[in-house]
DNA sequence: CGCTTTATTGAGAATCTTCAATCTTAGTGG
DNA sequence: CCACTAAGATTGAAGATTCTCAATAAAGCG
């Protein structure tokens, strides 16, 4: 590891570290001091960024590695007998594959929805390193539980919303996920068309374009495009938890 | 561990083992060797059954422990701004807990539906144990993966589908899981209200009834307050992915 | 700059919910 | 053992929300 000619292919085409990589805070080596840390990164494989449209993960292939997005973003989309149904987005420092782990197989189709990096984390190297690292396995479990909490909040937004309700979670839970990871909570830009969104969502395109109106026009949030500005954060938090309806 | 004096007290009130547990096979020792399952043994705690509608968790209650389902079944409720919701429903051999290892407070009331046995395993030594195992820790990534991806279908059955085909899938989805523990999956007994489902549906407990009256009417299944039969499976698989709708 | 895709808007139709009344079941105590 | 009560389940009718169909507008892409 001492001259740059030793290096695999994969890391002249993107000198990225784990120990300079802004998101390392909130990945799985969170929890890891820098000699850890370095083992982990050599796990690491790093390629060339997805363009928008390009496919990450086919449905239906083999489990063997989970992946950390490190920018852009990505929609899982899950084929059921013709019918395509999003059923997750992946926002950097996020891991896509963990629920493949159990069957074997990755249960959806993963594509950018931009263009987006990510690092591949081969599984049984991970589940080696993380028999060494006690730090490691917590975090791997913590991932794992963060997205089951996260999969349960998102039933119980389907199961018990309307649709106004629904929205102001899906923009509240986003503008989370941007606030944690040091970006503007109250402005930001959607990857995903109107049409994703209903389709997460359980909601017609229709419907997500009246609700985004509504809101508008009761100044909880300014739209233009895929532009999102949220106005009035309060008010679209106690929408979304159904507490006033106007 | 020679005498019986020397075995703690709720080794007393029950001498279950996971080598005589006949769901050991579904459960977490799944694939572990004779002496491996007495050390995973040996850190389980089992407590006096549970009665209907006794508390195993509350609501934000530092976590601890995972539960496994022995007998009978409880359901999770979380309780967010006075609203109650049902989020999920455990049946023998499923674990408890694991939604709560991220935040390390549990995320919801979890009770007996009926009389109910538990087997308590202390999160600290389940990962000291693993770290020893890669069976054991496989397995528990097993299960993890495999809540990920149940919860995922149930995301895209409430995002996508009429009431007829939730209850369908959630009649099918019952079925599995007592044919996977050796049960009819054609009769059984819903340990649940139509209320309860309803919450979990995200359905008005009238629609229950009344879509479970059209079930019957369309000869799928025989219902008898919560006895169940199922008399066209098939019929009631294409209903609930959707094919066909009368 | 034109073309394709994506988004908005309107009107009618369908589904589901709500409200209300009735019926059934399960649990309790006489 | 039966009656009684409370909780759970069913059924009907009206109302609301959301969906579908359709037409138009805007935006993104080559």
């Amino acid at each position: 590891m001492t001259t740059t000619v030793r290096e695999p292919r994969y890391r002249r085409m993107n000198e990225t570290r784990c120990r300079t990589c802004s998101l390392s805070s909130l990945c799985l080596p969170l929890a890891l001091e820098m000699p850890d840390m370095d083992q982990f990164d050599a796990i690491i494989q790093r390629h060339a960024p997805l363009k928008k449209g390009e496919v990450l993960i086919h449905q239906g292939t083999p489990f063997n590695s989970v992946f950390a997005v490190r920018s852009g973003s990505l929609k899982q989309v899950v084929n059921e007998k013709g019918e395509e149904q999003v059923s997750n987005f992946y926002l950097p420092s996020e891991l896509i594959g963990l629920d493949a782990i159990d069957e074997g197989i990755y249960p959806g189709r993963v594509h950018a929805l931009e263009t987006t990096t990510i690092c591949e984390i081969p599984f049984n190297k991970l589940d080696a390193l993380a028999q060494q690292l006690p730090e490691l396995r917590t975090q791997l479990y913590r991932s794992m539980s963060k997205e089951l909490r996260d999969d349960r909040r998102m039933l119980r937004l389907l199961s018990s919303k309307t649709a106004d309700e629904k929205l102001a979670s899906f923009l509240i839970s986003l503008s989370a996920r941007f606030r944690r990871r040091g970006y503007s909570p109250y402005s930001f830009r959607l990857s995903m068309s109107r049409s994703d969104i209903g389709n997460y969502l359980g909601l017609a395109i229709e419907t997500v374009s009246r609700v985004l109106g509504r809101l508008q026009q009761q100044g909880l949030v300014a739209t233009s495009g895929r532009e999102i500005n949220i106005l009035d954060m309060s008010a679209l938090e106690r929408l979304a938890e159904g507490e006033d309806a106007p």
